[in-house]
DNA sequence: AAATTATATTAAAACCATTCTAAACTGTTG
DNA sequence: CAACAGTTTAGAATGGTTTTAATATAATTT
């Protein structure tokens, strides 16, 4: 059970050159005091706050500090073509199922997936990341 | 240089079970009336029609006909992590090359990437589509 | 510790891609 | 041609995201 204080959380942001106020800190809790990695949009984040915690926060400051993760590298935005964004806690290069019915994301090990070698390259470009993303549909069969 | 005649579209439509309209027939010329497949999105096509061919359209027409044309499998959407929708003329299997620095898609034959297993499956859920993007970045070295 | 400055939070408004609505229109069939 | 079902349309509604500008808070300076 990975544990993080809020000093350590505080030190983290600081070290970053975000300013530790309570709305950050309370996000850093919810993201990172897992042992798991987890998907989430900006809405699901707003409801564990305000349930769980029972504290309010604005949803602009959410979607700013979620932004200022993103750019910092401390999370992902994960493409699937929806109306809205997912995020990902998962750093690491690695795939995914996207359940269209029930609107999920599922991780997928790059172990299930296998090596991909792209064969083509690009003059100038390097590649940065590779990607796969598996739609899932309902077996009516 | 690939030429589809007016009475061929017209045909397609009609065994799609798409009543021929005149703005369906003007999407099909602008889509499918080239020698090589291209990505857009739906506000491309409106500018499209509306400068080139002086003609109005509605905007949920462009909606409406996109997406039937979808449905029957005539267009693909590519999941890119963007605030509007991406479509792509190619609807065979293939992935995408996504240049971050230009904002640019480009094609990548399935035989660039070689075939994938998903070694994984979820109950009551089978395999729409399996998709590779690969995010290119500029090679500084 | 107070004053100052820079940055962050907030509610509400604005924004914008997409979807919905309901009335007018058009293609098809008998 | 009449009747029907399907289609187009402008405009309104929707919903995720961004902006605004006032207030609040953290950091820095005195």
């Amino acid at each position: 059970l990975q544990m993080t204080t809020t000093v350590e959380f505080i030190n983290k942001l600081r070290n970053s050159g975000l300013r530790p106020t309570k709305q950050r800190i309370k996000i850093c809790e919810v993201l990172f005091n897992k042992d798991t990695t987890f998907h989430f949009t900006i809405n699901d984040i707003v409801k564990i706050i305000e349930t769980e915690a029972n504290e309010k926060i604005s949803l602009a400051t959410v979607y700013n500090t979620i932004h200022a993760f993103e750019k910092k590298g401390y999370l992902k935005e994960i493409p699937i073509d929806s109306n809205q964004s997912y995020f990902d806690t998962n750093v690491t290069d690695h795939h995914h199922f996207y359940d269209i019915s029930e609107k999920k994301l599922i991780d997928l090990d790059e172990v299930d997936v296998g090596p991909i070698n792209i064969q083509k390259s690009i003059p100038g470009k390097k590649i940065k990341s590779v990607e796969v993303l598996v739609k899932l549909d309902t077996d009516n069969q």
